[in-house]
DNA sequence: CCCGTCGTGACTGCCTACAGTATACGGAGC
DNA sequence: GCTCCGTATACTGTAGGCAGTCACGACGGG
């Protein structure tokens, strides 16, 4: 995340393995290929990714830090298993972290950069029309992400890059009955951004993203059973062997 | 960084090696002894510190994530340089995630909580008399993370503990001039907690942040010179060499 | 029948070794 | 004398391998 580099981006010509290695976890997992609480052994995943067991091992510290696996020291990684409360914090910190980059974001935003946002937002709405749900939470990662960025800070961008990023998990499954209000909300926001208006957009924010916090819950609230104490036991036999 | 468990914190015995070298890496850091833009080869702090590389990489990766070094690829580590713009983004960060952990602890501390921040502070407003700066800089760390634990939010807690642990690098020699009255703020501060008055909390943690921040600033305006293009040549002779 | 103890297997943590590559130095050409 | 290029060096990235350790299962005792 180079943030808001003024063109000269720097590109590192040999991608490091691990980073690879961690983009493919981070699918596995995010895809639910990997399940909450599974342990996952280095040697299993080298062998399944054609690699050594030293990029798995960077990969997965990698992963820790940025809260996707745990890594007990002398048992091995396993699969992060969010729970409800934790959820709750993380969506608690996008707001803080979201309404300040749209304040932020309506004090610095030119009129071109702004365009920028309302092309995202119509996509979205499109995809949102179309029932491309994929496509829909992709977009909605890439608005925020770019309101973030005009926020002119990077690492508040950076923060908030990480934590939309874990919440995208859980939000995946909220995103359909979101629907058309989230994008009608975020319109509301760029007319606000736009207009340069700080209070505003701040206000917008945290609604939206308060919004976003209460879908969730109730969502929680109804499928409630969930959690039969996720599997801590050490793995002997299971899904990846053969 | 447990945040606020239930008083069966989970301790792994063997400490791994990577956190042992993490830790000394990070003092050489704040200490000065490894300067900044200083390209950090493995090997040779692999062999000052008595261990392998593998380990040392691993502290390297670790101490990457949380900004301390800048890792190019195919390059190496190199001791991360801050800008005074990027100073003032942590600052500016800090003061809003401390604001929210102080509004938030406002609302769930309890008395005999409150009775541990005032020790803290009595501890810390003694050491500024005599003159400790060190100790100072230190129990003033403790008292903001004593603060945010007690805002019930995990994730707010640490991301506010990897914002402060940089800012402290950068605050050792600004603590001195901040003397006393930071001190008494956190007096106030805790008066408010006590009282349950998140938004007074809240606003008096904004100001005690921007205060500083403040300071920061003018010191650095002071100072002015500074930055003359720091080292990202590769060293080859340097005083790790014996 | 339940609990403590020992044996076994497997995985992590760490070290060593090799290959690829970027940088720095020295020499030849202009 | 300056520039360009070849060679040498040293460092990173990756692989493989060994020892320590943790967990599980079986056996024997209470």
């Amino acid at each position: 995340m180079p943030s808001h580099s003024g063109g000269a981006m720097k590109i590192p010509r040999p991608i490091p393995l691990r980073e690879s290695v961690f983009e493919a976890l981070l699918e596995l997992i995010i895809s639910g290929q990997l399940t909450r609480g599974q342990h996952l052994v280095e040697s299993e995943l080298a062998a399944l990714l054609g690699v050594s067991r030293q990029p798995v091992r960077e990969a997965l510290q990698l992963l820790s830090g940025e809260g996707w696996v745990d890594l007990h020291p002398g048992q091995g990684a396993f699969v992060h298993s969010p729970t409800a409360e934790e959820a709750d914090q993380l969506l608690a910190v996008r707001a803080l972290l979201e309404t300040e980059s749209a304040r932020l974001a309506a004090r610095h935003a030119t009129a071109e950069e702004v365009e920028r946002l309302r092309a995202l937002c119509a996509r979205g709405m499109a995809a949102t029309e179309a029932g491309d749900i994929d496509t829909t939470v992709a977009l909605n990662s890439e608005l925020h992400a770019a309101v973030t960025e005009l926020s002119r800070n990077a690492v508040l961008g950076d923060l908030a890059a990480q934590v939309s990023r874990r919440v995208r998990w859980y939000y995946t499954p909220v995103a359909a009955r979101r629907g058309r209000s989230s994008w009608e909300e975020h319109a509301a926001l760029i007319d606000a951004i736009a207009d340069g208006d700080a209070g505003q957009a701040a206000t917008i924010m945290r609604a939206h993203t308060e919004h976003t916090r209460t879908v969730y819950l109730s969502r929680l609230a109804e499928e409630h059973p969930a959690s039969p104490e996720p599997v801590r036991r050490r793995r002997r036999r299971g899904p990846l062997d053969s």
